[in-house]
RNA sequence: GGGGGCGUAGUUCAGUUGGUUAGAACGCCGGCCUGUCACGCCGGAGGUCGCGGGUUCGAGUCCCGUCGCUCCCGCCA
């Protein structure tokens, strides 16, 4: 027997007087007391099934006892409906099955939540995820990744890129994430990691003389989950030698162009948009800015330096974006909220009303001349101001933008805005620990020219570290690696890290390097980002079949659990007792 | 580690300044129904108001703590 000729969603006209076979889910009964009609639902769609008890009286039977979501099996004649029973919402409605044998396969209990109910709490459809993934949205999610996946790894085959598998059992590393330990039975008492990326085994393969290498990798970082973070995630991992930074771009923009193809989108028009970092944080205060929208910053620290008002003379920086709209006292409270969650004192405003007259705490402070050199062309409109170290002020008034775009609706949903944001600095200030540290990893190129500034002033050596944004969101970062071993080194001693530990560290790296390195370069791209953002979800969980919650548990498995006794002593572990 | 939001029936929600027996819709159970497609009609069951403590004559409602989910900061080379 077979179990099905057809699946349900492809019942067409054509079908009709065809006697066949039918499976799948009852998504709903209508129970007419005589009549029955069955919805039948499979991967592909919903069926009309009609029971007429004067045709098949023990089906008839049956039907009575179908419950939502039993799983069945139906046999019988398909024929056209009247013109009147026509369901035009339906791909299938022109045509129904007549239903001669009907059997019950499986059966269910009544389902903890219905699946045509929208706003399901979300721990309650991880808890009952096989159920949640029935629904149509996590079926078009899903369906919609494995298209995209595939797709990327057609392109990168056809452009004679080498899938190769990269362990997921790996060596610690003390930077960067913290990483997932694994404890082994052969070698107790030490760790295996989990990979934070396959960075150090793709650098390898190009020294190993495999020129394009890709994998769809695999990632795993120990640390707090967000709504685009989890604890695991696959990048499209990829490096090349010998290229240049537009050869890793043309790369990424063929694999994005070909997901939407493959989606039967418009593409993004090519190339990308470029921005370097210093221009993207002089604009829009962010390395990751959403270009769908405008409010550029402003540098006014020149013109505040003498000014009378404290804040801004004492600032190191002073910078403002203008609203195109008065904004009121209540909006501008709920901004100097969010100014101070995102690290800022304040947030200085000057409101200009309809007539032009200025309406701020601050404004008897200002001199005319000041207030002029900011006075919107418009009337209307508010000025928001902040003073602090620069980074500060960029992180605030980024985030304020942010804010405005969404709050005031200026982003343009319908465009797509692709953008890379090339000559990252090299290293970046730690404050913790008082040092000079990597801004991308430890084995990014310096820009050329800027190699002598490692040693004499690291904060200006820019770097070959590009990242891809798409509409905002960071989908993934790349560079053009160091491929000397000496100037690696350098890299190395301007972060504190001196020749010995280097060699304790990374010493299997810098021997590679000594033997034979091409120049290489490459890039990883957050798939569950991409996808999500395709897919129009706002978050990555949409996008995974089973993921973890906030918290870092996994509800449907109850995983992580803890480990009986015997298993960690063979292991060599101890389990320290619940700290209160 | 820190801040915000949420937690009431299986699900989604309502529940007034603290007041009598905590409601609705969907789902579920039973009955009726031969052209429905969110079928319809009639009836019914179903609640530790997350948990613990407190204030009060009286707490779903106010306060404290705690747990869970979530968003954000820190963190994420």
């Amino acid at each position: 027997m077979r179990w099905r000729d057809l699946q349900a969603g492809e019942l067409r006209p054509e079908h009709v007087g065809e006697r066949l076979a039918l499976a799948g889910w009852a998504a709903r009964r209508r129970d007419h007391g005589g009549l029955v009609f069955i919805d039948l639902r499979d991967e592909s769609g919903l069926a009309q099934l009609v029971i007429n008890p004067e045709r098949a009286p023990a089906a008839a039977g049956v039907a009575h006892d179908v419950r939502n979501e039993f799983v069945i099996r139906a046999e019988g004649e398909v024929a056209a409906r009247a013109p009147e029973a026509v369901n035009p919402n339906l791909p299938t409605g022109q045509v129904e099955l007549q239903v001669d044998e009907l059997e019950i396969v499986s059966r269910s209990e009544p389902l903890p939540f219905q699946l045509d109910e929208e706003n399901v709490e979300e721990g309650t459809r991880l808890r009952y995820r096989y159920l949640d993934l029935r629904r149509d949205r996590m079926q078009r999610n899903l369906r919609l990744s494995a298209t995209v996946v595939a797709a990327i790894r057609r392109y990168m085959d056809e452009h004679g890129f080498v899938d190769v598998w990269t362990p997921n059992l790996t060596a610690a590393t003390p930077e960067g994430a913290r990483d997932f330990l694994v404890p082994v039975r052969l070698q107790p008492r030490r760790f295996f990691a989990l990979p934070q990326s396959p960075q150090l085994f793709k650098q390898i393969l190009m020294v190993a003389g495999f020129g394009r290498y890709y994998q769809i990798a695999t990632c795993f970082r120990d640390e707090d989950l967000r709504a685009d973070r989890q604890f695991e995630f696959r990048q499209l991992d990829l490096e090349l030698s010998f290229p240049t930074r537009e050869d890793v771009w043309e790369t990424l923009e063929g694999a994005v162009g070909a997901s939407f193809e493959a989606l039967e989108r418009e593409p993004p028009p090519r190339p990308f948009q470029r921005l370097t970092w210093h221009e993207a944080m002089a604009r829009y205060g962010s390395d990751k800015p959403d270009l769908r929208f405008g409010l550029e910053l402003h540098d006014l620290t020149a013109e505040t330096r003498d000014s009378e008002f404290k804040v801004f003379a004492g600032a190191p920086s002073v910078q403002y974006l203008t609203v195109p709209q008065e904004l009121s006292r209540t909006e501008l409270a709920s901004l100097e909220e969010l100014a101070k969650t995102w690290g800022g004192k304040g947030l200085a405003y000057l409101v200009f009303d309809e007539d032009g007259e200025v309406r701020s705490p601050i404004a008897k402070f200002l001199s005319a001349e000041l207030i002029d050199a900011v006075r919107p062309e418009a009337p209307g409109a508010t000025v928001l101001f902040g003073a602090d170290r620069p980074a500060t002020v960029a992180r605030v008034l980024s985030a304020v933008r942010n804010h405005l775009g969404r709050e005031l609706g200026l982003i343009d949903e319908s465009r797509d805005e692709f953008l890379w944001v090339t000559d990252f600095p090299l290293f970046e200030w730690d404050e913790d620990g008082e040092r000079w540290t990597f801004s991308h990893h430890p084995f990014t190129g310096v820009r050329p020219g800027d190699e002598d500034l490692i040693e004499s002033d690291p904060g200006r050596a820019l770097s070959q570290a590009y990242d891809l944004v798409w509409n905002g969101w960071e989908l993934g970062s790349g560079s053009i690696r160091i491929h000397d071993p000496v100037l690696q080194q350098r890299v190395f001693a301007a972060m504190g890290v001196g020749n010995e530990q280097a060699e304790e560290r990374f010493g299997f790296l810098l021997e590679v390097l000594r033997m034979g390195a091409p120049p290489h370069g490459g890039f990883a791209m957050g798939i569950e980002r991409f996808v999500a953002l395709l897919a129009g979800e706002g978050n990555i969980r949409e996008l995974v079949a089973f993921p973890k919650t906030a918290s870092g548990s996994e509800p449907l498995t109850g995983a992580p659990t803890p480990i009986a006794q015997e298993i960690l002593v063979e292991l060599g572990i101890q389990v320290l007792p619940e700290t209160t």
